[in-house]
RNA sequence: GGUGAUGUAGCUCAGACGGUUAGAGCGACGGAUUCAUAACCCGUAGGUCGGCAGUUCGAUUCUGCCCAUCACCA
């Protein structure tokens, strides 16, 4: 019986450009939803941009354009990245549809008459110049802790303290300017502390769905512990889901002038999108899907893939909105961790905060990215690492090396000697491939989204191909008198074992499977049914080669492409944001991102007073036997030894290529004076000479610093 | 500060309910080969399994503490 899967990835935020690390999750998503159906599931993959909010109202403003235009033109960009990285949902749609609007003002209603909908009175912060309540972002002054300057609402990027903004010292609006003033106002909660919501997660988030697996990964799981509490204890406070005009939003159903918070209604795009796809389609029966009891009685499942940094809205809010609504529930939330790039988080100064955009437009090849995002992905929370020459080599020797080259080495013996048809596969050979198929261990493993271990498994066999090649020696045969069928029989048998990798890698690389498809003349390839070899007679076309090789030179012009200089930071917040986070979702994400930008490129006037920099004359010069970059310099700063004579430095500078140790002597420099003493294998090196060079490396050359005239020696430098 | 996760060969990662010589791929090195975009094949070297202490006949695997990295919370 196939399954009837609604799979969905998170919302990107309709306020930013795709990154990499938005990819990790949809790859990871779109890989499940392509295995699913090869087995023949019915799978419905949808997808939307979240475009509500006071940012995206705000940033509107600020490029002369209505929201709607903004959220239209971003739709476009995003679209168009997911598609060019393979990630191919049935609908790309938005929150700000008349889908959305309709499923939220139900989902309000009927928790509002389940009693689960509270109004208070909450005072905040007011903007009395632009007349409207701010975000915890959009509040800047001084931290109540240390006193840095323009810190943000919630938190200090300066001591990490986390506050209220009303603890703020001489805040001011950073929309305006202004000084906010605290006002007043009544605010809708859903309330998430009622017994019967507690009692629900408690269950929810611990359980199992209705094909026996759990909902959430173990980790996950522990964490909504963690948030829920002990038995009998309730740390969940209500969530206010209101905002007042002017917001970019939807109007509370009998409320004027109150909007749903963004994250209300941002899940809820997920239906909507699927609603707008079946209205397209007419042969789907949305309910089936949507409705706590039909879905039931239908056994769909609806699978959620999200980025760890909002499990908190899609483990508590999401199923207790949807339960006590009388929608089905999740049946499984996917979480993936961030991603860091070699090792670090993404920095827009290092260039490592890549754009979708850029990738494609410095003609990176997406799926190189898709196999390598694959190969780190185990089906934990734990954080992806991209590390870039890791990836050039992975991708390099496992796609190029090993799978491409099977048909490869084969395929032109086929064309040459037997006009494209192909012979008897020896099928004895292909003992450890029949089994592979006969086994479930390459199947479970991406069931279960650990792909690094389905791709260990098919390299593994991918090995196993190369040696039957190897052992069979097919040139040879080529150059023997009477060969003919045993060569026929190798490169056909090579083929079979190809088309087998080819379907097992097919999720991760769907473009290259289906060039490999139509080389091969197969239908598009399955992952059910019986397992055969490719049928003698059979013809195939021409090969031409189907991958190249990565080079660092690609890599390095990519980053280059994302760098940004360490300009003053006079630009707007959302400019200048360093995401760690892989979705950025709504206002939650505004706080990861800024949070996440630690690496100020300031330095305290303390920090820079702990380098004693000095005048010094170089007073001899030599080259140093052995050494290709060395140059072995005395320098004079002023001091003496015990006995009162002149007791110069000894540096050794790696400045052999630019200059001749002769030209040296008697000039002025500058010298680290406090550079810890090191040991070098010539001696003993006591600081460093200072010189400019191109860290491009696009000007040659190395130049040591000179001062004017009337220095000198031991002077400082400050 | 509290909680949790992670720390295994140069790199990326498996694994171990505690038990003889701790694994893979890549990289390095040596050999073989030349069908294949120097690809493939065979072989060699590399790890006191983050540190310290404890439990045990025996720990890298369990416990405690510490260090580092990351995340969450206040």
């Amino acid at each position: 019986m196939p399954r009837k899967i609604l799979v969905t990835n998170a919302l990107p935020y309709a306020n930013g450009d795709i990154h990499l690390g938005h990819l990790v999750g949809y790859i990871q998503g779109d890989i499940w939803v392509r295995f699913q159906r090869m087995r023949g599931n019915t799978v419905h993959y949808v997808c939307a941009d979240d475009t509500h909010g006071t940012p995206i109202m705000l940033r509107a403003e600020k490029e002369g354009l209505t929201p709607e235009q903004l959220i239209n033109r971003v739709h476009g960009e995003h679209l168009r990245d997911f598609t060019d990285f393979g990630v191919a949902f049935d609908n790309y749609h938005s929150t700000h549809s008349p889908e959305n609007r309709d499923y939220a003002g139900d989902i309000y209603g009927k928790l509002s008459r389940g009693g689960l909908i509270d109004t208070r009175s909450i005072e905040q912060y007011y903007d009395p110049v632009k007349e409207m309540f701010l975000p915890d972002r959009f509040i800047k002054g001084e931290c109540p802790k240390c006193g840095a300057a323009d810190q943000y609402g919630d938190n200090c990027e300066a001591c990490g303290a986390a506050y209220a903004p009303t603890e703020l010292k001489n805040p001011y609006s950073a929309v305006s300017g202004a000084k906010p003033v605290l006002k007043t106002s009544e605010h809708y909660f859903f309330r998430l502390s009622d017994d019967r919501a507690v009692a629900f997660l408690r269950e929810w988030t611990r359980g199992t769905n209705a094909a026996g697996s759990r909902r959430l990964q173990t980790e996950a799981a522990n964490k909504m512990k963690e948030w829920l509490g002990e038995e009998g204890e309730n740390k969940l406070s209500d969530w206010d889901i209101s905002r007042d005009a002017p917001y970019f939003g939807f109007e509370i159903p009998g409320a004027p002038g109150k909007y749903f918070y963004v994250w209300l209604d941002a899940p809820i795009g997920y239906l909507a999108s699927f609603r707008n796809l079946a209205d397209k389609r007419g042969d789907i029966a949305v309910e089936d899907y949507t409705d706590a009891v039909r879905s039931e009685a239908a056994g769909t499942e609806m699978v959620h893939f999200i980025g760890k940094d909002i499990l908190y809205f899609h483990a508590l809010f999401w199923p207790a909105m949807l339960k006590f609504a009388g929608y089905r529930t999740p049946s499984q939330l996917c979480v993936n961790g961030f991603l860091t790039v070699d090792g670090a988080k993404m920095s827009k100064s290092r260039g490592t905060f890549i754009t979708a955009r850029s990738y494609v437009e410095q003609k990176l090849n997406p799926e190189w990215l898709r196999y390598y995002f694959a190969g780190k992905s185990n089906g934990t929370m734990e954080d992806v690492d991209l590390n870039l020459d890791d990836m050039i080599a992975k991708v390099n020797s496992d796609l190029v090396g090993k799978f491409v080259n099977i048909a490869s080495r084969c395929a032109g013996f086929i064309t040459k000697r037997f006009d494209g048809q192909l012979g008897e596969t020896d099928v004895t050979a292909c003992s450890e491939f029949a089994a592979a198929w006969a086994a479930d261990s390459l199947s479970s493993a991406y069931e279960e989204r650990d792909y690094s271990r389905a791709l260990r498994e098919i390299m593994r066999l991918a090995d196993v191909a190369n040696q039957f090649v190897n052992d069979h020696k097919p040139w040879e045969l080529a150059k023997q008198e009477g060969q003919d069928a045993r060569l026929h029989q190798v490169c056909s048998t090579a083929l079979t074992m190809f088309r087998d990798l080819t379907r097992y890698l097919k999720p991760v690389l769907p473009s290259l499977a289906s060039q490999v498809e139509r080389f091969l003349g197969v239908p598009a390839l399955q992952w059910q049914g019986d397992w055969a070899p490719l049928p003698a007679g059979h013809k195939v076309e021409a090969y031409s080669h189907l991958m190249t090789r990565i080079e660092r030179k690609q890599i390095d012009a990519l980053l280059e492409a994302n760098r940004e200089s360490l300009a003053p930071s006079t630009a707007q917040p959302q400019a200048k944001a360093v995401a760690a986070s892989p979705q950025r979702h709504a206002e939650k994400q505004q706080h990861t991102v800024q949070a996440a930008e630690t690496t100020s490129p300031h330095i305290s006037i303390d920090d820079f007073t702990k380098i004693d920099l000095r005048i010094a004359r170089i007073v001899d010069a030599q080259h140093v036997e052995g050494a290709d970059k060395l140059i072995r310099l005395q320098l004079d700063i002023g001091e003496c030894d015990e006995a009162g004579n002149p007791k110069p430095r000894q540096v050794f500078a790696g400045i052999k290529s630019a200059y001749d140790p002769v030209t040296l002597v008697g000039r002025l420099t500058v010298m680290v004076a406090n550079l810890a003493p090191r040991k070098m294998k010539f001696g003993m090196s006591e600081g460093m000479v200072l010189a400019a060079s191109d860290p491009d490396g696009t000007t040659a050359g190395l130049y040591i610093l000179a001062p004017d005239d009337g220095a000198t020696p031991g002077m400082r430098v400050k």
